[in-house]
DNA sequence: TCTAACTATGACGTTAACGTTATACTTATG
DNA sequence: CATAAGTATAACGTTAACGTCATAGTTAGA
């Protein structure tokens, strides 16, 4: 009476073997480097969803969830965003991935307000992207302007071991 | 018989004028874009003590103390270390220093174990050194290859919008 | 089919980096 | 010298981003 495997085709036997359907939540965890717990903070917040899960209510990640996840983490680690901020430039991102489908979809056969709607959210999008990229180029100088102060203490430091030969 | 000013000399009057003695905490704070309990917090951990004490006990700022806290605040935004790796950096520049002002104060002349110890030390320098030079330059590659991701992004936005006219 | 190993869902605990508040003292200025 | 405005210390509060634990259900392999 219970069902046995994600799909629930009884009849079907076409599956491939009777363990399927996705990366088990600790093995997507370990291979991203992070803690099952966190992967059901991030689906909590609606970082990341799994895009499967099992009859049983188990979560199954894909390699695609697992890229999503390396962007997340990037954002988090590289750029230093807090999780609220990741979750409002995926949204974003996603935004505009739509936008970009139905604008292939309908071609030019649209009607003046629908054109109208999809300037605008490009032209926020645009913002955006311009906000962005102005902190990290910000941040990209400091960084290399303390790159440059660390060469020059390393230099030093080799200059005195070798006055001390 | 209270104490009146930092100096306390009770019968000297050659001091420029009644309100001496640096920055107040709230004026560095402020200036710095930070909180006066941050400060006070800062000081507790170790990180950055005021130069200068009033005889009542309020902390008195200088310019360098200033300078010290703003190279705090890169560490912490531009780098993203927490203030236990700040403590840490901070204290072996330190010992850098130390090190360099005792080596050019006795020249050449000292003991063969006093040299071993510095490059001892120098050698420790390095090592941090490089180990943060990598991190850096790992993470300026990442954020490198963003600030690539977000230019395309931006162009094909404009290249949409330019479509819709 | 049995079972060891894994998972879900609360719910409470933890840590860093401060914020806030209360109380008492200090400092600058009219 | 009075007094408003700033400060010190101590102690408790807060938030993000998870960690940990208990309890109960699920899955995969022998």
């Amino acid at each position: 009476m219970a069902a046995r495997t994600v799909t629930g085709a009884d009849h079907d036997v076409s599956q491939p073997a009777p363990s399927e359907g996705g990366i088990r939540i600790s093995d997507a965890a370990s291979t991203a480097g992070v803690s099952a717990r966190t992967l059901r903070y991030y689906e909590e917040l609606g970082l990341l969803r799994p895009s499967l899960y099992t009859s049983g209510g188990e979560r199954r990640y894909t390699e695609e969830d697992l890229i999503q996840l390396n962007r997340i983490l990037e954002l988090r680690e590289v750029l230093g965003m807090n999780l609220d901020e990741i979750k409002e430039f995926l949204s974003f991102e996603t935004r505009l991935d739509e936008l970009r489908t139905t604008y292939r979809a309908t071609k030019g056969s649209t009607t003046k307000k629908a054109r109208a709607e999809q300037k605008e959210t490009l032209r926020e999008a645009l913002e955006l992207n311009e906000t962005l990229a102005e902190q990290l180029n910000a941040k990209l100088a400091r960084m290399d302007s303390f790159r440059a102060k660390l060469a020059g203490d390393a230099r030093r430091c080799r200059d005195l071991l070798a006055e001390l030969d």
